[in-house]
DNA sequence: CTTACGATTCCC
DNA sequence: GGAATCGTAAGG
C-alpha cells in the first residue's frame, strides 16, 4: 500500500469554491472497527461565508457553527432531521467557509458500509453514498466526530491524495435541497460518475475541463 | 419552555 | 408527491 499525502493547511486556505472543486477525486479516509475505509470524493457544494444566505454561518458564531471559524481543514457535522452531514472547513480562521460532502465513491469494505445503512438492506453500490446523510450512515460517522482534524494521520478520518491519479471532468450545478441561493451553481461533480447524488433534473450544468 | 425549521431519505 | 424525525436557535 503506497503511504499516505495529507492534504494541509495550505491545501485549505484559499476560497471555498477552489476548495470545493479541488476535493473532488481526493480520497477520505476513515479509520473505524479496525477497519480503513476509503471513499474517493465525487460530489461536493460549496457554502460561503460572504452573502450567502444558505450557508450555516448566517447564524453567527454558535455552538453549532463555532468550528467554521476556528482554523480550516476540521470536520464540520451537523444534524438534519435524522441524519448527519460532514463539512470540510475552507478558508483562513474567522472566514466560515466549508465544503460540504455529498457524495462518496466507497473503494473497499463494500459489506461492511452495507451493514452500517440502517434500513433495507441495499445492494447496489451505487447506493451506498450517494447523498450526505447516506455517507454519513455507512461511514459511521456522527456529531462524535465533530471538529477533527483532517489534516492528521493520526485523527480518525483524513483526506489523502488518490493513490492512482484519474482523469476526469467537472460539471457545476445548482445546488441541491435548499430554498435560499436556489440558483446558486456551487454543487461540484465528477461527470460521468455514477455513484453521484442527484437526477437527471438535477445533474445539469456547465462543464469545467480538467486535464 | 415553546415553536418553527430544515444543506435528507425512503416510500407511495 | 409526502411522511418520518429531532437537534438547533430564537423568542416569550
Amino acid at each position: 500500500m503506497p503511504r499516505d499525502v495529507l492534504l494541509l493547511e495550505e491545501f485549505y486556505d484559499r476560497k471555498t469554491e477552489e476548495v470545493a472543486v479541488d476535493l473532488l477525486g481526493k480520497i477520505f479516509v476513515r479509520r473505524v472497527d479496525g477497519r480503513k475505509l476509503l471513499g474517493r470524493i465525487v460530489e461536493v457544494e460549496a457554502y460561503l461565508w460572504e452573502h450567502d444566505e444558505a450557508a450555516h454561518a448566517v447564524a453567527g458564531k454558535t455552538n453549532r457553527t463555532q468550528i467554521l471559524y476556528g482554523p480550516s481543514g476540521h470536520a464540520y457535522i451537523f444534524r438534519l432531521r435524522a441524519h448527519h452531514c460532514l463539512n470540510v472547513v475552507a478558508e483562513p480562521e474567522n472566514s466560515p467557509g466549508c465544503v460540504l460532502i455529498r457524495a462518496l465513491e466507497p473503494l473497499n469494505y463494500h459489506d461492511y458500509l452495507k451493514e452500517n445503512r440502517r434500513k433495507r438492506p441495499h445492494f447496489r453500490i451505487e447506493d451506498l453514498c450517494n447523498g450526505p446523510g447516506k455517507l454519513c450512515q455507512s461511514f459511521k460517522i456522527n456529531l462524535d466526530q465533530y471538529g477533527i482534524d483532517l489534516k492528521s494521520l493520526e485523527s480518525e478520518m483524513y483526506i489523502i491524495e488518490p493513490y492512482d491519479k484519474i482523469d476526469f471532468d467537472v460539471l457545476i450545478t445548482k445546488r441541491i435541497g435548499i430554498t435560499k441561493h436556489a440558483d446558486w451553481e456551487q454543487r461540484y461533480i465528477i461527470a460521468e460518475n455514477s455513484y453521484v447524488s442527484g437526477n437527471k433534473r438535477t445533474n445539469v450544468g456547465q462543464i469545467l475541463k480538467r486535464s
